[in-house]
DNA sequence: TACTCGACGCTCACG
DNA sequence: GCGTCGAGTA
């Protein structure tokens, strides 16, 4: 979330210029043992770059080793910068901590932020210079149209569609209509009087007209602001040219997710100015039902005359699974290149399979039995192992949380609402981080450098002094100052007699509340960091009578030593050691008709998550044959075996569940535990 | 108070 | 495709 960078201004002449250069022939990646030979190629190629790449490849690595590398080496001159952008703040946020620990004396000219934070840093600084049709007078607010409005509009202006393209208009359809139509329809500099004669024009300014047009502020959503920042870029040259000074070179990750809007935005904007680098895998490509563009990466590679790299080789996954993996993305590419398992396996047994059970109660009694059992065997985690389902997670939370808690496991869902944020989003917010960063601090005197690096680095984004030395020290001073004063409260306060608001308001007293408002900028001022501050008072509150120590406020509140239960979506991008692949059945998988490619997409995403162990499982005795029959096919040609484990002997026996963990033990015996 | 009927949401996201 | 929820009915 660092700040869209037109005011590069202000912050340049504080900026320390390195003085240490890198020659190409002395350049090393750091942080990593090697890159596969097209990855390498790929780093050192001097145009535009697709990379399209599998699970585990190392996408987002490379991308941060890219950035490395051409700061390092001077190919990103001082004081020009690289802009990495991202979909989910999340991945922002993790691409620009890579490249900050690989390259720490410049990551302030690594600026990594998501697609809609920068078309929406460009409308607000730059709202005055819109063309007059397009301005927008009593400001706007961030608004989105549920399906049945936008269904509304559209039956509302047919009638009055000119005859010749009435017929098209209404064919246009509600579920697209903003991605597509709106999002693909370049704003005119002047508004035509006589009203567009193409169908998609016609309604797209209908719904402009609908929305902004009026006397109050402007409702837009994130396509709209899109669609403005592109009409500021096109008629300010300046703008762009400013652009494309300050950002040589232009990241995208994850592009298979690109939208038309932001499609066109790139093209606009960056097509024959700045050198850019695309990675992807269309494989992956689990948001077209919320607009992403098909065959995106090949798009790009066309519109910017890009050089396309695929990579084959896979960081993550054992050569079992990267088998088994292959076996689905050839249904979702029959050209798809066999790829190069580079992890060591590190369990005995099947690496994948399906179980079978005749209830879910089953289902979850076993799965949480045989996790305490494996934990107890190999010393893993209960980090390493995640439950996916396709949907409604919430289904499965009680069960998994009562089967597991009997053996002392916690279950984190990732999914679970927090006031308005989900878990997932609320533990990874930076402002969460910070005010536990803040907590942790104050309990453990010395000790957690990390901590304190992040929350410092944190602060210093805050207050918008990257590269100013003498403001970070300063900011450095207060928050010793602060941590002391907050060690003291601790003390006087047990977390067994504090109430989790107290915790929160004496927390955020300890900040620049006006400097983090500005910083975390909204259309509503404060609106966004009081949904943060929101969910935090919320966590804290139910986890704060559970606790004798801040510490296990703290432990408890991120809840990062539980086992996972997540989505496939929510999983994009992560891996775990063992997954269970919960519900193949056709209630979870109801709306695999609709789109078998999408839905194999998801399948695909979902199980290569897994970098030892894949389990999947179902207890539905008709799916084999229902609407994922072709599931179970493609998992009968990789050579997955199904086993019943209705035949276990009953759970509520102590025998049946030293019968279920004694194997791990057996094989532990067997085989010695591995480094 | 107990029932039926039908609409709706599932998988996501941004500041 | 199906479970849930709210409105409507007796």
């Amino acid at each position: 979330m660092s700040r869209p960078d037109a005011d590069d201004e202000a912050s340049t002449p504080t900026m320390t210029r390195p003085t240490v250069l890198v020659s190409d022939a002395d350049w090393r990646p750091s942080g990593i043992d090697e890159l596969e030979p097209a990855a390498w190629r790929a780093l050192y190629h001097e145009g535009n770059t697709a990379v399209v790449a599998g699970p585990g490849a190392g996408k987002s690595e490379f991308l941060a080793q890219k950035a490395a590398y051409l700061l390092q080496t001077g190919r990103c001159p001082w004081p020009q910068r690289i802009l990495a952008i991202s979909f989910k703040r999340d991945a922002a946020a993790n691409l620009r901590r890579r490249v900050a620990a690989r390259v720490p004396e410049h990551a302030d000219r690594f600026v990594s932020m998501t697609f809609d934070a920068f078309t929406k840093g460009l409308v607000d600084r730059f709202a005055s210079a819109l063309p007059d049709s397009w301005r927008m007078p009593h400001g706007y607010e961030i608004s989105y149209a549920s399906e049945r409005q936008v269904e509304a509009f559209l039956s509302d202006i047919i009638p009055s569609a000119p005859g010749s393209i009435r017929l098209q208009v209404a064919q246009l359809h509600a579920s697209r209509f903003i991605a597509d139509t709106v999002g693909s329809w370049e704003l005119p500099v002047t508004v035509p009087a006589a009203g567009p004669d193409d169908a998609a024009a016609y309604a797209a300014l209908q719904w402009w007209r609908l929305r902004s047009f009026g006397r109050g502020p402007a409702r837009v959503d994130f396509v709209m602001l899109n669609r403005l920042a592109e009409l500021l870029v096109r008629c300010v040259p300046k703008l762009r040219q400013a652009l494309r000074i300050t950002y040589p070179y232009v990241f995208v990750d994850e592009f298979q997710d690109t939208t038309s809007a932001q499609f066109s935005f790139l093209v606009s904007v960056f097509a024959g100015g700045p050198t850019a680098t695309a990675v992807g895998d269309s494989k992956q490509r689990i948001m077209g039902w919320a607009g992403a563009l098909p065959k995106a990466l090949e798009r790009f590679a066309e519109a910017f005359d890009a050089t396309t790299y695929p990579l084959t080789w896979n960081f993550r996954s054992t050569k079992a699974l990267v088998d088994v993996q292959h076996v689905i993305a050839t249904r979702l590419d029959p050209n798809a290149v066999p790829v190069m398992a580079k992890a060591d396996d590190d369990i005995d047994g099947n690496p994948a399979e399906v179980w079978t059970f005749s209830s879910l109660d089953r289902e979850a009694a076993v799965i949480a039995d045989w996790i305490a059992g494996d934990i107890a065997a190999s010393g893993r985690a209960p980090a390493d192992f995640a439950l996916l389902a396709r949907q409604k997670i919430a289904d499965f939370e009680s069960r998994f949380r009562a089967q597991l808690s009997r053996h002392g496991i916690n279950v984190r869902n990732d999914d679970a609402l927090v006031a308005t944020m989900r878990l997932q989003d609320l533990l990874k917010h930076e402002i969460t981080r910070l005010l536990l960063g803040l907590l942790r601090l104050a309990d453990q005197p010395r000790g957690l450098p990390k901590v304190w690096h992040e929350v410092l680095a944190t602060l210093t984004r805050i207050h918008g002094a990257e590269g100013d030395n003498i403001v970070q020290r300063r900011i450095g001073d207060d928050l010793s100052t602060s941590i002391v004063g907050l060690r003291a409260w601790l003390r006087a306060h047990p977390p067994e007699r504090t109430a989790g608001d107290d915790v929160a308001s004496f927390l955020l007293g300890l900040l620049d509340m006006a400097a983090l408002r500005r910083y975390v900028k909204s259309a509503t001022p404060g609106e966004q960091l009081h949904l943060v501050t929101d969910a935090f008072q919320a966590r804290l509150a139910t986890v704060i009578s559970a606790s004798a120590k801040w510490t296990d406020v703290a432990d408890q509140f991120e809840c990062s030593d539980a086992v996972v239960l997540l989505t496939a979506h929510r999983a994009k991008g992560l891996e775990y050691h063992t997954v269970f692949f919960l519900g193949l059945d056709d209630q979870q998988w109801w709306a695999h008709d609709r789109d078998p490619i999408e839905s194999t997409s998801t399948f695909f995403v979902g199980l290569s998550r897994a970098a030892q162990r894949i389990i999947f499982t179902t207890t539905s005795p008709y799916a084999r044959h229902g609407r994922i029959a072709e599931f179970f096919a493609m998992l009968d040609d990789a050579g997955v075996p199904e086993i019943n484990r209705n035949w276990d002997p009953g759970m509520e026996s102590l025998e049946s569940m030293t019968e279920i963990s004694a194997t791990p033990f057996r094989r532990l015996r067997q085989s010695g535990r591995r480094a």
